[in-house]
Parts: C-alpha cells; sequence; structure tokens
DNA sequence: GCAAAAAATGTTACAATGTATCATTTTTTC
DNA sequence: GAAAAAATGATACATTGTAACATTTTTTGC
C-alpha cells in the first residue's frame, strides 16, 4: 500500500473515531495536499484536485474543507506563508500536542521538526513575562532549505 | 518634544547618515504607523494618512514606502499577520541583528522583545540539523495579549 | 544655471488570498 | 419517510499585494 493510501485510511480512521465524516471531497483535498508533499495554496489545491480527479471545487469549498481538516489536525495552516500542508505524523499514531516548522520562503517546502522541551518552555517564558500567551502551539520559523540555498 | 517627533528625528538622522533621503511622504507613513501603536496593514497605513495629513497615497506608493522602511531598518513586516510595525528602537541608537516579535492574533498588538541568546542558538541548530538556515533573523511568534484574553 | 541621469511618485490594471451570504443537495435521525 | 442537520454550490465581494509604464522631483556633472 502506497503512502498516499495509508494516510487516507488512517485519515478515515481518525474521523471515524471522532464521529466525524471525511467525505470524498475533504479526502480528495487530503490527497490533493499529500501528493504536493509541500506548502500550497488554496487555489493551487484547486488546480491539484481539477487535475488529478476531475473535481471543479470552487475556491469557498476548498477553503471550508481546509478548515474542517485542520479541526481533525490532519492539515496544517501555515499563516508565514499563506499555505496549507498535510501533518507529517498522520501514519504515526502518535498524537502531537505541539508542532513546530520550518518553511522555505523559496520553494515552500516544509519540515515539520520537534524542538527540545528546553527551547518551547524557555520560549513560553518570554511569551508570559510580556503578557501573552501561546496559541495553538504551533511555531512556524522561516527559512531557505539547502536546495534553494545552494542556487 | 513629543514621542513622535523624537522617532522622526532619528528616522531622519539614520537616513542622513545612510545617504537616502526621508522624503515628506516616507516620513508621513512612519508617522502613520508610530502613532497607531500597534501593527496595521498597508491599506490601513492609507486610511491614517488620508486623516491625519490629507495625504492621499495609492497603495502601490505605501508599499513601496513600507518596502523603503523596511530596508533602512525602520520599519519590520510582520508576515504572520500582514502587518506592518514601526521598529521599537528607532530612538535607541542601539542596533539590533536579530529581531523577535509577539503578535497578539486578536488586535494585532505587537512585543518587539529580546529573546536569550540560549534559545536563538538551540533554534538555529535544530534549523541547522533540518538543512535549513534562518533567514533575516526575525522570529515571529503568535499569540494572545492579555487584554485579548482577559475578553 | 542647465541638461542628462537618477530617484521618487502617480496611474492603471490586475493577481492572489480569503470570506459573507444565501441556495441547494446530501445525509442522518427519529 | 419527513424533519433536522451537515455538506456543498454559487455569487459576489473584501483584502492584500504587484506589474508595467508614465510623470514628477531631485541630484549630478559640466
Amino acid at each position: 500500500m502506497g503512502r498516499v493510501d495509508r494516510v487516507i485510511q488512517q485519515a478515515e480512521r481518525h474521523c471515524k473515531s471522532r464521529g466525524s465524516r471525511l467525505t470524498t471531497k475533504r479526502k480528495q483535498v487530503l490527497m490533493g495536499l499529500v501528493l504536493s508533499n509541500k506548502a500550497v495554496s488554496a487555489y493551487e489545491l484547486m488546480d491539484t484536485c481539477k487535475r488529478a480527479f476531475k473535481e471543479n471545487l470552487a475556491a469557498m469549498s476548498v477553503y471550508r474543507i481546509l478548515d474542517f481538516l485542520e479541526g481533525e489536525g490532519l492539515v496544517h495552516k501555515l499563516k508565514l506563508a499563506n499555505k496549507y500542508i498535510a501533518c507529517a505524523h498522520i501514519t504515526c499514531d502518535h498524537q502531537h500536542a505541539a508542532v513546530q516548522f520550518l518553511i522555505c520562503s523559496q520553494c515552500s517546502k516544509v519540515e515539520e521538526v520537534h524542538m527540545s522541551k528546553t527551547i518551547l518552555v524557555e520560549l513560553d517564558a518570554v511569551v508570559k513575562k510580556v503578557g501573552y500567551a501561546r496559541l495553538n502551539n504551533q511555531l512556524e520559523v522561516s527559512g531557505i532549505c539547502w536546495d534553494c540555498h545552494a542556487n
């Protein structure tokens, strides 16, 4: 079974266990994201679905479906790039309460990394000191990947 | 001398010493930002300049001027929020090679903080480990400020 | 001082991202 | 199988940002 199929299968299990529905179109959007293998915009995703599944989704629908998938924890929205990416940990049951992303500002390739507790604890201490609270435990770091850096 | 005037005076010195020109309109845009006292969008800034200085700047001009001011280090672009903010350290001569922002995702209030070297060194180590390099040394952290949190 | 060059700004048109609103279809529930 | 709920369609529009070319203003070299 290929990578994409495994993701979809696991996503289906995930939704079932949460009492939500992974409809055909939601499945297609998720597959489109997995196939892309990098962060893509909602409109790029629209095109992918059109090409790959002959599915003409309106922008509105794509955004709604992305919201749903994000709510399920299957997709992450990268606000630094205004793009979306499939969660890298759908197939490993392992729940992650915190996510950190490195985003290549040139090619939109994304690494979903795990930072040490130390960093995050220190970070949250700074945040708290100035009277803020970090939301949704998502940290986005902009950078440039090795491939783009070489060119 | 008020806060705004001191910022403008220092910005003028800064540009002079770098051989660049802080024209009237650039000054107005910077003043608009300082007056706002939070992150604002380019279009909000357009309106501010219209109200405060009867200056009808086109969006294009505002973006160009913001680019200029960012190049001078007088303004920061917050990509997490698609907004702009005046550098908090214009009046203190102190150059800062690295900046970190806490952005309230609700009210766009921004704190420009200084994180410990430890955090940043560890962060860059993680970044390097997965083959990325951090750009422009700007870290943006999304959160919620105390005022918004209380409501 | 003045023409040529450079810098700044104006103008128009448009691209990209995202949402509000109401209509319709599909699915579930009782 | 009808009523309720969930999902999707469709239209129109708001927001953020840029490309391309024209005009104005400022500087530079003589």
